[in-house]
DNA sequence: TTGTAAGCGTTATCAT
DNA sequence: ATGATAACGCTTACAA
């Protein structure tokens, strides 16, 4: 039969045993770790070995129900996720578990899609921002019982492990340090608001002007929606109006590049025509010019919680409560938040 | 039986079309889109529906070859890699295959479990970044008869299809523009030399150095790792000599960073202080003071590349041919290669 | 310790 | 178009 050579068939259980010369329960035991007899041992190598022969991890998955495969949703690779997977990968390792990434963009449909594959593929727990939407696809997991994670934004009343960071309370205290400075005029770039964290960040925004009672313009607060893109009109519209802001907040990463771009082009330096605070640290803020004033998550934890969560539910199926764990952030003082020569209010 | 109530047992084919009073065969071809009497068809879907059925891909794929699952050895979610994961989940996505990611952090035993574990899975095919060793690894999977795709590095003497750009070209270009800028004291800050593109971009920039008759001084090559911390230090090696450089190459993004962290702390700016080419082009070097003059990687076309061999191999088990490309790089010129005050030869 | 055999949830091949 | 049934490659009792 040159058929095998054709096809390729890959080896099985099957052939080791024949090769080996015992049956394929004796395999099957040495391939997970039983006690085996040497010389049986040494046989079954060799054939392993000689035929290339690698379990199939499909047919293995059939009748033990574990997997080892945790799914984790990625929206996009940012800075931030590639952060974040970089710091989970190992902790799954440790506990012998395979991490992969199923990318959606933040589509709706494309989520789903990255539901259903990780589904049928029986992963061992699920780990998800959420996102708008989420919530009826995630609800249809948490109903076939595998164990799921989120972060970052909220999904409500479904029975899943959560972990987040007090955006409210950072943005607060950001905020209460540029009116410190001397700020009054202080503007934001906010992100999506269906979004948690888009509403959360805004919302820390604004209890530290009402706080410092500061009135509420309504022309200093723009709603980006997380892009580059949107962060470069965010600052064009600031700084258009008659009277523009002295200081903007920006409730991320991407949309602070944004507002950089625009003031190049523009020639306005942070934090002299413009102080700057924005949400996420990355390499950029910390060799811009003097430094661009940055919220940092703390990463290494959030991936922590995370881990811990899917993996006690993973070996503990039926742990009764919900767990929440919402980590705190550090704000990273830097140039773009200075005291400002002409920002003083009038 | 509250035993299905514990234990969750998913519903199966079997259960769908109990309930829907056919048989399994029918569900079958229900669900691969087969033709399906009407009635039926309304059965099957509410039964779906009601059990909350899934496939299970794992019992799927025991029959039919396909998985429909493409791996992607990933070293470690840099910026580049985010970027080419973002740009091949589309591409994949449009073909009817899954991308998943395993990282392994250029470890080779990492390197060896992330294929170990694929190959486990059947994937349809593999991409990797070719790394030191991954040759013997590699050779098991081809081997296999799985196709797989290399990029970055290549790894002699597999039957594989690989993906490179001119790394050699593109910095002698760069390192042409300095000289042509007025710099003859040229240094380079080389990646691991092990991988053939640390080698290949230190070849460019000797090419270049060699071409202009220039003398290849072995105190202004330092080896780095591809880190931020060996840029660092090889910022600190080079402005030490009696006799430092004018400007210098950096082979590739963090090791930029590296340099960029050392010269702030020295207060040294770019270019009057020492002009800056790096390889790879972020957002960081767009906006850093008068920009940082960048090779950029048509990321675009990389992955382009990459999925039209995987997919045309998936499709056609038996091409004769290794295909190999090799793209070519673009300069962005900015403002830290420019003409510098100070760095004509005495 | 080892061999035997019964599943696991699909797909595919038959008749019908 | 549908139903019955034999694989697919493995794990896991159970018997030896």
């Amino acid at each position: 039969m040159s058929d095998v050579d054709l096809k390729r068939r890959r080896p099985t259980i099957n052939d080791v045993a024949d090769r080996a010369g015992v049956a394929i329960g004796t395999v099957s035991r040495y391939l997970n770790g039983g006690e085996i007899r040497k010389s049986n041992r040494r046989q079954i190598e060799e054939a392993i070995e000689a035929l290339g022969f690698t379990r199939n991890a499909a047919a293995a998955s059939m009748k033990s129900a574990k997997t080892g495969i945790i799914g984790f949703l990625v929206p996009t690779f940012d800075e931030f996720h590639a952060s974040l997977l970089n710091h989970l990968a190992p902790l799954f390792r440790s506990t012998g578990h395979t991490m992969l990434t199923y990318s959606h963009e933040e589509d709706p449909r494309l989520f789903e899609d990255a539901m259903a594959f990780f589904v049928s593929q029986r992963v061992d727990a699920l780990i998800a921002a959420g996102i708008p939407k989420a919530d009826e696809l995630l609800a249809g997991c948490v109903e076939s019982g595998i164990p799921a994670v989120i972060y970052n934004n909220d999904v409500r009343g479904l029975f899943l492990d959560r972990v987040f960071v007090d955006n409210a309370k950072v943005v607060t205290r950001a905020i209460n340090h540029l009116i410190e400075v001397g700020h009054t005029k202080i503007a934001i770039c906010s992100g999506r608001e269906e979004e948690s964290t888009g509403a959360e960040r805004r919302e820390g925004y604004e209890a530290a002007l009402t706080a410092n009672e500061i009135f509420l313009r309504q022309d200093y607060i723009v709603s980006g929606d997380w892009s580059v893109e949107s962060g470069y009109s965010a600052a064009q519209t600031l700084m258009s109006l008659k009277d523009p802001p002295t200081a903007v907040f920006a409730a991320n990463y991407q949309m602070t590049v944004g507002i950089l771009e625009w003031m190049r082009e523009h020639s306005m330096r942070t934090p002299q025509d413009l102080a700057l605070v924005s949400f996420d640290d990355v390499d950029l803020f910390r060799l811009y010019d003097e430094g661009i004033t940055a919220i940092a998550q703390p990463v290494s934890q959030i991936a922590q919680a995370i881990a811990s969560y899917a993996v006690s539910r993973i070996e503990n199926t039926d742990l009764p409560n919900i767990r929440s764990r919402t980590l705190q952030c550090d704000i990273i003082l830097r140039g773009s938040s200075g005291r400002s020569v002409r920002n003083r209010e009038g």
